[in-house]
DNA sequence: GTCTATAAGCGGATAGAC
DNA sequence: GTCTATCCGCTTATAGAC
């Protein structure tokens, strides 16, 4: 599952191969299919990856006292990536939109939105706790920034670009 | 070339065969390759519909006096392609993000990332035009925002994602 | 310049030995 | 549960008639 994610992540689900998750997992092709009846499920192996990734974040910055902290704390570690953002992209992100392409895929795109939206979802209670109005629509503008600056930072294949909106991020929470 | 454009902001670049777009434009399969030798000229060919389509608009936008009407008639015509977005995300926007996950792909990823740069050019010479400070910053923030609310648009397949944070951009460009 | 037919190769998926 | 060998369909690209 992790090496699902990993190569789908820098390849894009329709350039990765089943054979190359078999081999960054150092496991013969035909094996895959042991555990994985279709590709799809291997796609959808690896959102359950960034799920819980996304869950092992957010319990880490829940243990800061202060939600202002927490949503600092978690641009800090979207600057920290800027240099897999540049090559690669934000890794749910650009999965959610390749997915976002498919017609009828048994439900993976909604599968991807669900990531998604679990961290809008603790973003806006970190906004509701600091009594913010419109908790709601200030999550979708943190992480639509994050999601716009990933993209941005990726097509221009400039780090530099996370660094400044990074920046910008983070005297925008401490205005609110 | 139209078709290409289309048929690949629909289905994404791996997911389209030539067949797909041959069909589109009403000609055999095999004709296609008169004009175009290779699937990586057809996708070259859909970034430059990409580039045109911009061209236009930014001549269009450039008809109006004022530079913060024209950046808020940009906004405009964004939420008005909000159904668009929410079914297939930004046109450019996802093309770049699948091209850049490419190794070496006969630089088709940086042609991606032009366009993009085309947009915040001109975005750029608006806010100098204002005399706001810092220029490239403000542009990388607008830009962003329009890819980021386009990606959760279409990653919630919510058309409404796109009209909150217009609403907010449009607000946002009247207080600078 | 347009179209049909087909070659060549890749990738998802399976069969079946171990 | 693991691995090898292989099938089958699809897609890119070409050959060659018209």
């Amino acid at each position: 599952m992790s090496a699902a994610a990993d190569v789908v992540h820098r390849q894009g689900v329709e350039r990765t191969t089943i054979a190359d998750i078999a081999r960054a997992a150092g496991v013969p092709t035909g094996n895959v299919y042991y555990y994985f009846k279709t590709k799809d499920d291997l796609v959808a192996a690896a959102l359950a990856e960034h799920t819980g990734q996304l869950e092992r974040i957010t319990a880490e910055l829940d243990r800061l006292p202060d939600p202002r902290e927490r949503l600092k704390a978690l641009v800090r570690g979207w600057v920290e990536q800027r240099d897999l953002a540049a090559r690669y992209g934000c890794p749910t992100g650009t999965l959610a939109a390749e997915l976002g392409k498919r017609s009828a895929d048994g439900g993976l795109d909604a599968e991807a939105g669900k990531v998604i939206r679990l961290l809008l979802e603790w973003v806006e209670g970190q906004f509701r706790e600091l009594g913010l109005p419109e908790p709601d629509g200030l999550a979708l503008t943190l992480v639509g920034a994050y999601q716009g600056m990933s993209l941005l930072t990726n097509a221009l294949r400039d780090p530099d670009v996370t660094v400044r909106e990074g920046a910008r991020l983070t005297a925008w929470l401490d205005s609110l």
